[in-house]
RNA sequence: CGGAAUGUAGCUCAGCCUGGUAGAGCACUACGUUCGGGACGUAGGGGCCAUGGGUUCAAAUCCCGUCAUUCCGACCA
């Protein structure tokens, strides 16, 4: 039985349908935001702990900040609080009073504070403090944190008032070395997004218009989704010196005399989690690459035969113990043994609508042959869904077959972006003509409209308001450009940047 | 925050027009039969019908406000 939605009948209510039927996460009474239930949050923090591990490889150490930041902070760069201004949850008042049954706000706020939508500012602040010398640079520093952004229309993983990230902000003795450590960050994002998460990106440097608010540059990892939306991954700033500017970040140089520093900052959020739904999942549910699956391998023992059940638990004991010590990835494989009290077809189903990789289902019958029965996730759709297999066969085999699925699934997303991506648009009407269609997921996974890989003459004034009217966005100025002559997909003009257009989330 | 629609059981919804204090299917619990598979039978638990007010002898139903959700805009990791 499918989900109530298919990615065919409706794309958005069948990423909702997901959501639920894999129990990853669900709305809150709080409006706005989400709870992210055990399954969600088991991912997350797989994606939290590769990412982390990568984070300190790169010599970055993680700090904590304030969720509260003084108002005052965001006048001091002006594009900045610009950027911001229209999304932000405003502390205003320190206590409540009983005023006849009504607890209305009092004790007001001197200076207004605002829940952090993003930290620049407040470590900013720090950073003027830390840094004197040339000696102490570069800064290097990350957190995990939660960000508020008062939305209005929130979507679970995609869009809610509040989401988890990572923020890492760093500070350096040269423009170059802020524009590297961008650039670097936005490397681990790819390896990130591509080896773990199984989701291939294209990535580049955003147009002027699409950077963020007080950056120079701003570089971005942008994937494609089933339906040939671009979802914005994560991004990579290199802030220049306005953020040291605006915050008296200076330094005495090796000349002798007072520098601004140069700042970077770059982040990911769970909405991650949110690009993996809609790279991977199916009309049956969820479906995780093995990297960041919670339970890579979950053993579902069938108890029909009374008389066997001991024998079955003890099989399926084994199994575990023997899945537990073996790797892959290089890590400890994680199995799961599925002993509640449920019917076994229910517990099948139910991880398989999570998504986990490989279900094992062990009975009495397999015990007699030393087999098992494995069903493998992403062959849900083909014969070889299910298929028996000696145990030691599997058990020595296991970490292979893990890799082998997380190579699968990234193949088969890099193949539909590559195939996708359109590059025989050459004029403005054609673009015109192209993005009229809806974005829809169509039968063999080949979405009726995705990016279109074309010419823009970098004109930012002359292309917004028509790249609005036709609700799609500039995604990134990849970085490999050829370099030919074309004419702009907007304007007509003369160009020669290849650019990514396409819808997004 | 502008436009539209919708709020009834955990989920999907019927009932509302023509007021008379709640229904179905799935899910859940128990027992039984099945079962290498999203099965079936019987019995059962669960809702002050989003919320506040109004009309009325009587409101899920009619009227007004508020809140929330979904979709379309504006905004965005």
């Amino acid at each position: 039985m499918t989900l109530q939605n298919t990615r065919e009948s409706n794309y958005p209510e069948w990423f909702q349908n997901v959501i639920q039927a894999a129990d990853m996460a669900e709305i809150s009474a709080s409006p706005g935001c989400m709870v992210i239930k055990p399954w969600g949050y088991g991912i997350w923090e797989r994606i939290q702990r590769l990412l982390d591990e990568k984070i300190k490889e790169t010599e970055h150490e993680n700090c904590y900040f304030p969720i509260f930041i003084p108002l005052s902070f965001f006048k001091k760069e002006a594009e900045h609080v610009e950027g911001f201004a229209k999304e932000m949850a405003v502390v205003t008042h320190s206590r409540l009073v009983n005023q006849e049954g009504e607890l209305v706000p009092d004790g007001k706020l001197e200076e207004p504070l605002i829940v952090r939508p993003t930290s620049e500012t407040i470590i900013a602040d720090s950073f003027s403090k830390w840094i004197k010398s040339y000696r102490d640079l570069p800064v290097l520093i990350n957190q995990w944190a939660n960000v508020v952004r008062w939305e209005m229309r929130p979507r679970i993983f995609l869009r809610t008032r509040e989401f988890l990230w990572q923020e890492g902000h760093t500070a350096h003795e040269t423009l170059d070395e802020a524009e590297a450590e961008a650039k670097k960050m936005l490397n681990v994002y790819i390896d990130l997004a591509e080896n773990c998460l199984a989701m291939p990106v294209v990535s580049g440097q955003k147009p002027s218009h699409e950077k963020f608010a007080g950056a120079v540059n701003t570089y971005t990892v942008e994937p494609m989704m089933q339906d040939g939306r671009a979802l914005q991954a994560g991004t990579s700033h290199n802030l220049g010196d306005n953020f040291a500017k605006s915050a008296h970040i200076q330094f005495q140089g090796r000349d002798g005399k007072l520098h601004h520093a140069f700042t970077a900052s770059w982040g990911v959020s769970t909405r991650l989690i949110g690009g993996v739904i809609m790279s991977h999942a199916d009309d049956e549910g969820m479906v995780v690459p093995p990297v960041i699956a919670p339970h890579q391998v979950v053993i579902v023992p069938l108890y029909k035969d009374e008389s066997k059940r001991e024998a079955v638990a003890a099989y399926a004991e084994k199994l575990r113990t023997e899945l537990a010590a073996k790797t892959a990835f290089g890590e400890k494989v994680r199995v799961r043994l599925d002993n509640r009290s449920k019917e076994s077809v229910d517990k099948m189903w139910e991880w398989t609508r999570k998504g986990v990789p490989l279900i094992i289902e062990v009975g009495p019958r397999d015990l007699e042959k030393n087999a098992l029965m494995i069903r493998q996730r992403i062959d849900i759709n083909t014969d070889s869904w299910k298929s028996f297999v000696g145990f030691d066969e599997f058990v020595a085999s296991v970490g292979q077959r893990l890799e082998s699925i997380q190579s699968q699934m990234f193949n088969q997303a890099k193949k539909r972006l590559q195939d996708n991506i359109v590059m025989t648009i050459k004029t403005p009407a054609e673009l015109e003509k192209y993005f009229s269609n809806q974005n829809v997921w169509v039968e063999g996974s080949k979405p009726k409209v995705s990016f279109v890989r074309g010419k823009w003459c970098g004109d930012d004034a002359a292309t917004v308001d028509k790249l609005k009217e036709m609700k799609i966005t500039i995604r990134c100025i990849p970085f490999d450009q050829s370099g030919t002559e074309g004419i702009c997909l907007i304007t007509g003009r003369p160009a020669t940047l290849d650019v990514i257009y396409a819808r997004t989330y």
